[in-house]
DNA sequence: GAGCTAATGTACGAACCAGTACGTTAGCTA
DNA sequence: TAGCTAACGTACTGGTTCGTACATTAGCTC
C-alpha cells in the first residue's frame, strides 16, 4: 500500500504533488469504503486531508474519476501481492491449499478492498469497465492456479475437471462472503465469521473444501 | 412476493391503504436495489408509484424506515420459501445436494434481494440490528440443515464435523458471490457467472463441492 | 345526509453537496 | 532576483433532495 504517513514537514506546508495525490487516495479509499459511492462526501475526504477539495478536482477531475482511481490503486495492490505467490515448489494438493490460505488471509487483511468491490458491483462495475488500466491488469493468481491444476490433473491427484477461473471463483466466494457479509450474517445467525478465535477454523474449512472437491472420487456419484 | 399488479380500478383512484403501502414497498425495493441506500431517491420512488411522496412519509416515516421495511419484507419472503423445503425424505447426501440446489436457484431468482443484502452490509447491518421483526425471524433452512447433518453423521456418510451455520455459510457463499459479484468478476476475468448456459455447470459444481467436503476421507490429510 | 377521520395531494423550505471562479504562493530556472 | 508555472486556498453557486405545512376528499358510521 502506497500510504502516506510521513510526518508533516516541521517547517509547515511544502508543495508535493505526489504526496498530495497519495494522501487524497488514502482518505478517499477509507471514505468510499465507509459509506459507499453515493454516501461518500467529497467535502469529508477533503477535510480529512492536509489539502482542500479544490485539489481533488485539480488532480482527479471529479468524484467519479476519484472513485475509479481508488479502485485502480486497490486492484494494483492486490495484483502485486499475487505476484509474491510462491507455491509451485509444493505438490499440487499442498500448493492449492496454500493458495487458498493466502487468498483467505488477503481478504481478511483488506476489508476496505472487499467493501469497494461490493460497492462497485452495486454500480454494475461501470468504473472498472471505463478504466483502461483495469482492463489490462490481468491476474497472476489465475496463472498460478492454471499451472497447479494441470500438474494435479496430469498426476491423477485431481479428479475434478474445473478450470482455473471456476476454481478461483470458488475460493474467492468463501473468502469474500465471510468478510463482506459478516454484518448481516452475524445479526441474523448470531455468529461472527471474522471473530479471531474462529479464524483458524474457517481457514482450514476452506482448504478442506477445495481439496475435497478437487480430489473427490467421482465414481461415487 | 406480495407484489401489486392488480389493474387500476377503472373508475379512477380508490383509497386502499394496504395496496398503497405494498406498491410503495415494491417500487422502493427496486430503487434501493438499483442505486444503493444513498443513491436511491425518495422522489423517484414516489414518481414510480400511483401515489405521492407524502404517502411514503405518512406510512413509513422516512427513507431510513422505508429501507428497513423493504429489508423486512425481503427476508420474510426468503424465510417463507425456506419453509417449503421438502428434502428430508431423501437420504442425507441427496438431501444436502437438493438443499444446495434450491439455495442456488433462489439466489439466482432474487438478484434484488442479493443487492439489498450487499447494501445492508455496506451499512454495517444497522437496519437489521434496529429491526425487532428481523431479530426474531429465525431460519427454517438452518433447522433443516441441522437435521440432515445429524442423520448423515450418525449413518457415517458424513465425515466432516461442521455445524449447520457453517455449512449454510459455505453454500450461501458460492450462491451469493456468483450473483453479487458477477459484474466485477465478468469485467476482470471475462466470464459471466450468471450466463444461462453456465447455470447447470455451476449448480452441479456447488453440489459436488458440498458433498465432497462432507464425505471426504479425512485420513488422507 | 351530516359529520368524522383515514387517506391523499400540492407546494414549498432548508440543508446539503458536487463542482467552479478567482485569487495566491512556493519553488524552480535563467 | 525576476519571472514563470505548477500547486494550492477561499468563497461561492446552482441544483438537488429529504422532509413538511397545509389543504382536500373518499368513504364509513349513525
Amino acid at each position: 500500500m502506497t500510504s502516506v504517513d510521513e510526518p508533516a514537514r516541521p517547517g509547515g506546508r511544502t508543495r508535493d504533488a505526489a504526496r498530495t495525490q497519495a494522501e487524497i487516495l488514502d482518505v478517499a479509499t477509507q471514505e468510499f469504503a465507509r459509506a459507499g459511492y453515493d454516501g461518500a462526501r467529497v467535502d469529508e475526504i477533503a477535510a480529512r486531508t492536509r489539502t482542500t477539495k479544490r485539489m481533488i478536482y485539480y488532480y482527479f477531475g471529479g468524484k467519479e474519476q476519484l472513485f475509479t482511481a481508488v479502485l485502480e490503486r486497490a486492484y494494483t495492490v492486490i495484483r502485486e501481492a499475487e505476484q509474491e505467490l510462491d507455491v509451485e515448489h509444493l505438490d499440487p494438493v499442498a500448493a492449492i491449499r496454500r493458495l487458498a490460505e493466502v487468498t483467505f488471509d488477503h481478504h481478511e487483511q483488506h476489508p476496505d478492498f472487499i467493501r469497494l468491490v461490493s460497492i462497485e458491483n452495486i454500480h454494475g462495475a461501470e468504473h472498472i469497465a471505463g478504466s483502461e488500466k483495469l482492463g489490462r491488469i490481468g491476474s497472476p493468481a489465475l496463472d498460478v492456479i492454471r499451472r497447479i491444476l494441470v500438474s494435479g490433473q496430469e498426476s491423477g491427484l485431481f479428479t475434478a475437471d474445473v478450470d482455473a477461473v471456476d476454481l478461483h471463483a470458488m475460493i474467492s466466494s468463501f473468502c469474500f462472503f465471510r468478510v463482506a457479509n459478516r454484518h448481516t450474517f452475524g445479526a441474523l445467525f448470531g455468529r461472527d465469521l471474522v471473530a479471531p478465535e474462529q479464524r483458524a477454523h474457517y481457514r482450514a474449512m476452506l482448504g478442506d473444501m477445495v481439496i475435497a472437491y478437487l480430489t473427490a472420487d467421482r465414481a461415487a456419484d
